[in-house]
RNA sequence: CGGGGAGUGGCGCAGUCUGGUAGCGCACCCGGCUGGGGGCCGGGCGGUCGCAGGUUCAAAUCCUGUCUCCCCGACCA
C-alpha cells in the first residue's frame, strides 16, 4: 500500500471484524495471498514477528533449550502410530501423494506422475516426526532432560480461515523436550507456560488468563493441556499458547525409552509447547484503536520514527543526529529502536503512516526548528490528539521514561478493559444466560466441579470453555453446573 | 461443510433489475503553491468488469458452472 491512504472503513464499535482486517491493510502488515487461506506477511507484520521471535527465543535458551530443525514432511505410517493425536488432526491433515508433474496426454497442463510409495503428510505439528529422532537420540538417563525447540511452518487444512489467527499454513515455534520423570515433564510443562505468560504480559503488553483445558479441550494425546489465553477488545477471548504434558503416551507411539541408573529401561516423559504468528492477532485486537495498530514499545520494530519535515540536506542532518542521540540510549537493557523516514511524500502523510502503523513516538523536525533547536513529539499511544513541541535535548533526556510510560499505559489500558469483561459474580446457569441474551458480551468465571459438561443452554450462545484456571478466582463452594462442591473456576467465552 | 453477502484501474465504490462496448472518490505521475493532524490548484497515466462456457447483431449487465474473499455457525492444539 502507498503511504497516503485514507482513514480506516470501519470503527470496533462500528463493525469489530471489518476494523480488524482494516488495521492489517493500512498498517501493511499482511494480505492475502492466491492460495486459499494463506496470507502474505508483509515487511512490517514480518518485522513485528521477529521481534517476537527473538525475545522468546532468548527466553527459551534462558531456560535451557536449543534449536533444532525437522523436517516439513511426515511418513503417513509415522503419525498412524499415536492413534488418538492422528484422530485428533486427520481431517485436517494435507497429503502429498506424487513427486513430479507430466504433460497430460489431452494437452491440458500438468498433471501428478511418480506416485510415492507412502504417501506424505504435511506436519499439522511435528511431535510425530521429532519423536522418531528423538527415540534414536536417547539411550540413557544420562541423555536426558533433552530440551529442543524448533521455529516452523505449519500447515492445517482449516475451514474457515482469518488472518493471522487461524490460516491454513502459519509460523511458530513447538518446544519438544523429553524427562526421566513424571514430575520433571509436570514442572517443564510448567516453566513454559510462565514463559508465555510473562512474555505475552512484559513484552506484548496483553494481559492473559493462565489456565487448564477441559478433557474436550486438550491436545490430542496429551494427558494435559495448559493454555494462556487472552481477552480481545470485544470480549472474546483467544488461545495464545500452549503447553502440553504428554505423559509417556507419545514416547510408547514413538518408541522413546531409556535405561534408568537402575538399568531398567522405561518410556521416558515428553512435553511440547507452542506459540504463533497469531499473537500477531492477539496484539492487534488487543491494542488497536480506530486510527490503526497501536504497538507497545517492548515489541514495535521501530521504538521511535524521526520524520525531517523539509528534505534539504541541514534538515535532514539535524534529523540523522537527532536519531544518532536516541540511539545511544538504553531502554530495558537494549538500544532504543529509531528509523529517520526521509521519503520523499508530505511530511504530514509519513506521519499518519506511521501513527496507523502503530509506532510508539513520532519525531517530526522541521527548518524552524534548526534555530531553536526543538521538535515536535507525538505521543501514539494516546488516542486523543497528543503533540509537544520540546527542545530536542528534552526529548532526548526523557525519551527512555516515555517509553516506559508508553509500555505502563498500554498495559493498564488492557488489564483495564480485560477487568471490565471479567465476571465472576454469577450464582445460576440461568443468570449467565439471561445476561448474555441482554448484551453482556465478555468472559464468565464459574466455580466448577472439575467434571461437568457445559449446559446446552450455554453452548447454544457460542460459549465454550477456555479453561479452568490454575489458582480459584471465586470463593462459591458449589459449581454452578451440578451443585456438586467446586474445586476449581471454569473461564467460560466466545473464542476465535 | 451449512446459511448469508461480495468479486468492476493500487484502494473504496456506482453502473447490473430495464444488454448497446466503463464512471466516481482516494491513491499514483508531472508542474506550481504549500508543509508541525493526513493541504490546495492545474494537467496526466491506468481497468474490458474473478475465471470458464453459453444466449445474442451486441454481455460488466441475462443463463450455467467454477474459484476466491468477508460475516454467522459447525469445526478447530
Amino acid at each position: 500500500m502507498a503511504a497516503g491512504t485514507s482513514r480506516l472503513a470501519a470503527t470496533r464499535e462500528s463493525d469489530f471484524p471489518k476494523w480488524y482486517l482494516e488495521v492489517i491493510k493500512h498498517a501493511d502488515l499482511a494480505e492475502n495471498s492466491v492460495v486459499r487461506g494463506c496470507m502474505v506477511i508483509k515487511p512490517w507484520g514480518y518485522a513485528i514477528w521477529e521481534q517476537m521471535q527473538a525475545d522468546l527465543d532468548r527466553r527459551f535458551k534462558e531456560t535451557g533449550h536449543v534449536n533444532a530443525y525437522f523436517p516439513l514432511f511426515i511418513p503417513k505410517s509415522l503419525i498412524e502410530k499415536e492413534a488418538d493425536h492422528v484422530e485428533g488432526f486427520a481431517k485436517e491433515m494435507a497429503v502429498v501423494t506424487h513427486h513430479r508433474l507430466k504433460a497430460a496426454d489431452d494437452g491440458s497442463g500438468l498433471v501428478p506422475d511418480g506416485e510415492l510409495a507412502e504417501p506424505l503428510v504435511v506436519r499439522p505439528t511435528s511431535e510425530t516426526i521429532i519423536g522418531e529422532s528423538f527415540s534414536r537420540w536417547i539411550q540413557s538417563y544420562r541423555d536426558l532432560p533433552l530440551l529442543i525447540n524448533q521455529w516452523a511452518n505449519v500447515v492445517r487444512w482449516e475451514l474457515r480461515t482469518r488472518m493471522f489467527l487461524r490460516t491454513t499454513e502459519f509460523l511458530w515455534q513447538e518446544g519438544h523436550t523429553v524427562h526421566a520423570t513424571a514430575e520433571e515433564a509436570a514442572e517443564e510443562t510448567a516453566r513454559m507456560l510462565e514463559v508465555y505468560r510473562a512474555f505475552s504480559e512484559d513484552v506484548l503488553a496483553m494481559p492473559v488468563i493462565t489456565g487448564e483445558k477441559t478433557p474436550e479441550e486438550r491436545f490430542p494425546g496429551a494427558v494435559r493441556t495448559f493454555c494462556i489465553e487472552a481477552i480481545m477488545q470485544d470480549g472474546k477471548a483467544l488461545q495464545a499458547g500452549t503447553s502440553h504434558d504428554l505423559g509417556q503416551n507419545f514416547a510408547k507411539g514413538s518408541g522413546i525409552t531409556f535405561s534408568d541408573k537402575e538399568g531398567e529401561v522405561q518410556h521416558a516423559w515428553t512435553t511440547s509447547w507452542g506459540a504463533s504468528t497469531r499473537l500477531i492477532g492477539g496484539v492487534i485486537m488487543t491494542h488497536s484503536d480506530d486510527n490503526g495498530l497501536r504497538l507497545p514499545p517492548s515489541l514495535s520494530p521501530h521504538q521511535i520514527v524521526v520524520i525531517p519535515m523539509d528534505l534539504d540536506d541541514e534538515v535532514v542532518a539535524a534529523a540523522q543526529e537527532l536519531a544518532t542521540k536516541l540511539r545511544g540510549l538504553a531502554w530495558r537493557r537494549a538500544p532504543v529502536r529509531v528509523h529517520v523516514d526521509g521519503r520523499d511524500f508530505d511530511a504530514p502523510t509519513r506521519r499518519w503512516e506511521w501513527v496507523r502503523r502503530g509506532v510508539p513516538l513520532i519525531v517530526q523536525l522541521g527548518k524552524r526548528d534548526l534555530g531553536s533547536g526543538k521538535a515536535m513529539l507525538s505521543r501514539r499511544w494516546r488516542e486523543q490528539p497528543d503533540r509537544e513541541l520540546l527542545l530536542q535535548d528534552e526529548i532526548v533526556a526523557q525519551a527512555v521514561e516515555i517509553l516506559e510510560d508508553a509500555q505502563t499505559t498500554m498495559w493498564s489500558e488492557a488489564a483495564g478493559y480485560r477487568d471490565a469483561f471479567l465476571r465472576s459474580d454469577f450464582t445460576s446457569v440461568e443468570e449467565i444466560a439471561a445476561a448474555y441474551e441482554s448484551g453482556f458480551d465478555g468472559v464468565v468465571i464459574a466455580p466448577w466441579d472439575g467434571e461437568a459438561d457445559m449446559p446446552e443452554r450455554l453452548a447454544k450462545l457460542a460459549l465454550s470453555r477456555r479453561c479452568a484456571t490454575l489458582t480459584r478466582r471465586t470463593t462459591a463452594e458449589t459449581c454452578l453446573f451440578s451443585g456438586n462442591p467446586a474445586t476449581q473456576d471454569l473461564v467460560l467465552a466466545k473464542s476465535y
